[in-house]
DNA sequence: TGTCTTCATGGTCATATTGCAATATGACCT
DNA sequence: AGGTCATATTGCAATATGACCATGAAGACA
């Protein structure tokens, strides 16, 4: 395997976690994960859209690796898998405080 | 304005960030851009696709706030705007080690 | 002026994503 | 078995994304 194949399957790995996280609902999903575990039912009323539009984005945060369930009875409880989020998520404030200093510098200068 | 519609644009500024680091040619060109600033000529040639797509990723960085950039006679130079990465490497390195115990385990045991 | 280099943009095509409706699956209860 | 609740999956339409080619704009320089 030539170097940058090798390269490029390390980022293929990443960008695909970063994308998993890069849809509004799949975000408010995972936010509210960090509290506690939730259903499904309980995150299709917290995302306000379908269940089975929910049902997918699930998917896609499964299938990245970041959320795993537990069944009880019918219902499917969604979980996160990992507590490091903190670093993505104070990453991303970080990127919008800059961003809107620019937006005010712009106005104010 | 409901207190839905305020979640929603909180989370779909937060997502667009995400989104924009969901792309393999565009977390190297963010992971190039940690040692210094670089033309796009360099960067064409280091994520190895057409001219024009690299200005494309570019110009996606840009619009989310990630990068700025430099004009130096005909060159343009990219550089980070943020410093803040280590924090969304770090998240998504973990959840990398954690998929990958996990594919041990399903395999192990 | 003409040409070369550097980068951005419009056009176009192939593919992926997203959303909803409809249907299927699976568990529980009677 | 039949009924009901909670989820997952599938089909389909609309839209977004990503790649290339061709072209355009701007600076450098003879």
């Amino acid at each position: 395997m030539t170097m940058k194949t090798k390269k490029i399957s390390f980022y293929e790995r990443r960008a695909a976690i970063a994308k998993a996280l890069g849809h509004p609902s799949r975000l408010m999903i995972v936010d509210a994960l960090q509290e506690r575990e939730i259903c499904v039912c309980e995150l299709t009323e917290l995302v306000g859209a379908d269940q089975s539009t929910v049902s997918r984005h699930l998917s896609v945060l499964k299938n990245a690796g970041l959320v795993d369930t537990r069944k009880e009875g019918p219902m499917i409880f969604y979980r996160l898998r990992v507590k490091c989020l903190e670093g993505f998520f104070m990453c991303i404030e970080n990127v919008l405080k800059e961003n809107l200093e620019r937006e005010e510098a712009l106005v104010g200068g």
